[in-house]
Order: C-alpha cells, then structure tokens, then sequence
DNA sequence: GTGATGATTTAA
DNA sequence: TAAATCATCACT
C-alpha cells in the first residue's frame, strides 16, 4: 500500500501510450496514476481496475460505430476523457482509445489513493480510505472531476496520466467478465491488479 | 413528444 | 434488496 507515502515524482504518459489497442492499454492502465490539479489542492490515484469497451461489443455506447452527440468524443483521438452521466446521478471516467474515428475506450473502475486523500475525504463526505475511489462513480467524485473535463487530451495538466516510481512495483493482473452490464457480459475485458484492496469488487 | 434504459451508489 | 434520479436515444 502507497497511500499518501509521495514525494510525488511524476512523469506524464506521452501521446505514444496510446497508441495501442484498446485492450492492451486497458492492461497496460493498471499501476499508472491519474493526477488532476484543482483549485483545492492536487489528488491523484493509482489504477487498480479498468475495463475495454470495443466498438464491436454491444455493451459499449460506440457499438458498431454508432456515432451519437454522447459519444462523439469516442471517436475522437485516443488519449482523451470520456464522461459521462449515468444512473442519474453518477458519472464515469474513460480514456478514449483506438485509432481516431473508432469509437472505443477505456472505462477505469477504480483507484488506490495516493495523494491529496483529505482532499478526496471531503469531496466524497467519507472518511474510509477503500470507500475513497473504490467504484467508477467513487473516484470520479473523489478526483472532483467534472463532466467540463469531456473531451480533455490526458497529456495536458490538470488533468492527466503518469508514471510514477512509486506504485509500479510488480504485480499480477486478473482477467474477469466486466461488471454491471447485461450485453456482451461473457466478455473478458476487465483488468484489476490481483489482491489489490481498493477494486470496486472480487 | 414519449418512454425505456442504464459502464452506480447508498442506505435499510 | 431497493430507491434515488435524469440524460440519452430510438421510435409504439
């Protein structure tokens, strides 16, 4: 466990991480950081769980290439947020992936807290470190990211991707089926670092 | 215009 | 186990 143990020494992913199919960015995710500077202080997390969402999957919003006002940043360069709003009241955080023009991308599910954790505490009135970032939903409100970010390139501060020393010890990851959908749910596109305590479920 | 549908979270 | 809650998308 890393948490709030940074003497934050971060390197930004460059353009070129992305250029690499869906899935194997989905993998190539886990252990990376997600950083966002904000005026109430800077938070970051390490990647713990993430799941692919291909454009030949019925359970992503690109399905078949299906390009809708939603989804038009799907299928804009890779390296970009996705976001959106589900349930209502919840929103999730993608990374678009796949050549421009594809419509796939990454959905991440969860985060191990690493800095700025009193910052997360207040964002998501919850003083429980694995409550923190432990859901699609969780971090993006732990992260105080917002649905202005759509469309952001992830190569830019202040909201972006990392590498860090820190948190890229050696791990294994576990392939499942994905979670919460009904279509394409025999699937194995979710990726979580195995034992890892602040994924979103077993 | 209308209605079914969620890539979820929380509380009971 | 169920309620909360609303943008999106297809179209009885």
């Amino acid at each position: 466990m890393i948490a709030e143990k940074f003497a934050l020494e971060l390197n930004m992913l460059p353009p070129d991480f992305y250029a690499h199919e869906t899935t194997v960015i989905a993998r190539a995710l886990l252990g990376r950081i997600l950083v966002h500077e904000t005026s109430r202080g800077t938070v970051a997390g390490r990647i713990v769980e993430t799941e692919a969402y291909l454009t030949d999957d019925p359970a992503c919003h690109a399905y078949g290439g299906k390009k809708t006002p939603r989804t038009a940043v799907m299928f804009g360069p890779p390296g970009t947020a996705y976001i959106y709003l589900v349930y209502g009241m919840h929103h999730c955080f993608n990374v678009v992936t796949g050549p421009e023009g594809t419509g796939e991308a990454v959905l991440i599910r969860a985060l191990e807290p690493v800095y700025g954790i009193e910052l997360m505490r207040v964002n998501r009135n919850q003083s429980s470190l694995h409550n923190l970032c432990s859901g699609p939903g969780k971090l993006v409100s732990a992260m105080g990211i917002t649905q202005a970010l759509n469309g952001w390139a992830l190569i830019e501060p202040t909201l972006y991707l990392a590498d860090s020393s820190v948190g890229a010890e050696e791990f294994s990851a576990v392939i499942t089926t994905r979670i919460g959908i009904s279509k394409g749910a025999d699937l194995p596109l979710r990726f979580y670092i195995k034992d890892s305590p602040f994924i979103s479920r077993k």
